[in-house]
DNA sequence: ACTGAAGTATAGCCAAGGCTAAAAAAAATG
DNA sequence: CATTTTTTTTAGCCTTGGCTATACTTCAGT
């Protein structure tokens, strides 16, 4: 019997690539609202990440457990939270990858309002490959632009 | 006390929507899938939608329930997976809008291998507004690209 | 018609990520 | 400095969407 084919087929690598994608979707939404917090505030707080995120707060402390054990922040009882460095440069990466989703929709026609909103679930799925194809395009539009 | 400010900040909604997004979106896959399993090999059993889907059989038929108790398909013991109208409707609207954004990917630079992999997240993130914008754009396209 | 293989369903486990309600700590106020 | 208010944590619940192992049907080959 000629081993029947037990490899996975084309399609399902794609979908299983799209669930790790999500896997790690709240953990970079959560690292970049903290840096954006501590940036604006000079700390962040658990009520003040539960709010932004539209979350409960116990939920949001959930979240800040996870991003701990992961080595993405560190925190003490009754104290802000921080980032690891390994966190802040997640936070920066997920911050630029954010923007370049925002302005390759705006940039496609997109209104400005709807691709803030769109933006925030689309970028947790493109790629390396993508966004520098997104910001080749963007860079190219600039100079069209100024001609 | 003016009513102090329980709105939600601007913020906060996208994240919500995005999670709402993101609760469709198994259920968009698997009735885009069923469909396309009812058209290529005429109909969609357990089996196949799982390994399609690239998880155990178990998990597609909880899958499957919950497409049930959603009114999006129907199912009788041991036997194959089929769409209601409503599903029908859904895995068509789903389908083009997959494409769409495939194409859109394509047309901004991205590989076609990595845009196919990426589109299959991106897409449930996609709203009406922002396809609308796509079409519009890929429409364009094809106009320039023959003169 | 039997029987073994293939396909399907069920039971029961887990982690993530939501929630509310209650307890505990810290901060603010008189 | 005592008390009240705010903030944080803890406990405990739920659903989704994964998994494995086991039981049950259906189907095909002899
Ligand atoms: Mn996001
Ligand atoms: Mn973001
Ligand atoms: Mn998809
Ligand atoms: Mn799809």
């Amino acid at each position: 019997m000629p081993e029947t084919s037990s490899r996975p087929s084309k399609q399902s690598v794609r979908f299983i690539r799209a669930r790790e994608a999500q896997a790690c979707a709240v953990m970079e939404d959560y690292v970049e609202m903290i840096g954006d917090l501590i940036r604006d505030l000079g700390e962040a707080r658990t009520a003040d990440i539960a709010e932004r995120m539209g979350v409960a707060h116990p939920t949001a402390t959930k979240a800040i457990t996870r991003l701990k054990r992961e080595g993405l922040a560190v925190s003490r009882p009754y104290r802000g939270v921080f980032l690891t460095d390994e966190g802040e440069a997640l936070a920066n990466r997920v911050r630029a990858r954010h923007r370049s989703v925002v302005e390759l929709l705006v940039a496609v026609g997109v209104p400005r309002e709807t691709a803030e909103l769109d933006a925030e679930g689309i970028e947790h799925h493109v790629s390396d490959r993508s966004l520098e194809a997104f910001n080749k395009f963007l860079a190219n539009e600039a100079k069209e632009g100024k001609d």
